[in-house]
DNA sequence: TAAATATGAAACTAATTGGTTGCAAATGTA
DNA sequence: TACATTTGCAACCAATTAGTTTCATATTTA
């Protein structure tokens, strides 16, 4: 099963979670209060952040802490970069389907 | 069927044809030239997309157009906005476990 | 030591996903 | 008009997903 940060972030309770923990660790008990699922699956969630390494978690006693690895947030906004040169520049002014039209009449 | 914007790009074909439509718009068929699937395959992801409003299309002839609408990638950008406040600041330095241990042992 | 608490894992299920093949509709071309 | 091209849609299928319930293990507390 490869997991993957695109797909980690695609279920909305993941990204909730995500959201939780990014300020302060929190254990699966105080995260799935804030929650209407089972303890369970939030514990499912935890497990499917952890093995794509978005969260780490550390055991104090007979708690564990989860928390947000930020950095491996960083990847999003990584692939978002490609985009980011297209918006950020006046380009995306210009119509590329008269672009692509235009281009294909010229290879008449 | 709720269409959602990072269901759309955990896919990475979806994400394949977000890059390759980015910079021109394309056809079904040109697109479905650069992967390994069938037309029909790419026509699913091209209609998922479209639900969610990531790209638009434009009929031409019988040739219809899919771009890419870019300022919808931007809503990525700013679920990422809150995370960016995290590790863009030195916050990030600060060990938010040790934080949340000592807040308890001060409840006590 | 016994009971309570915190957690993860396994087994099961209904719904969703991403792919396929086959077909119909619309448009362009000979 | 007849035929080729471009496309979307429906039906089907195997794999995956997100949830549940049940159970086992480890740690703290009475």
């Amino acid at each position: 099963m490869r997991r993957d940060i695109f797909q980690a972030i695609a279920d909305p309770s993941r990204r909730a979670i995500i959201a939780l923990i990014a300020m302060q660790a929190m254990t699966p008990n105080a995260i799935a209060e804030h929650f209407d699922t089972s303890r369970q699956a939030v514990s499912k969630h935890l497990k499917i952040l952890t093995e794509c390494e978005l969260i780490t978690n550390q055991q104090v006693g007979r708690e564990i802490y989860y928390r947000l690895e930020i950095d491996k947030m960083k990847e999003i906004d990584q692939w978002l970069e490609q985009f980011k040169k297209i918006w950020e520049t006046k380009f995306e002014q210009l119509d590329n389907l008269l672009q692509t039209i235009q281009k294909k009449e010229n290879e008449k």
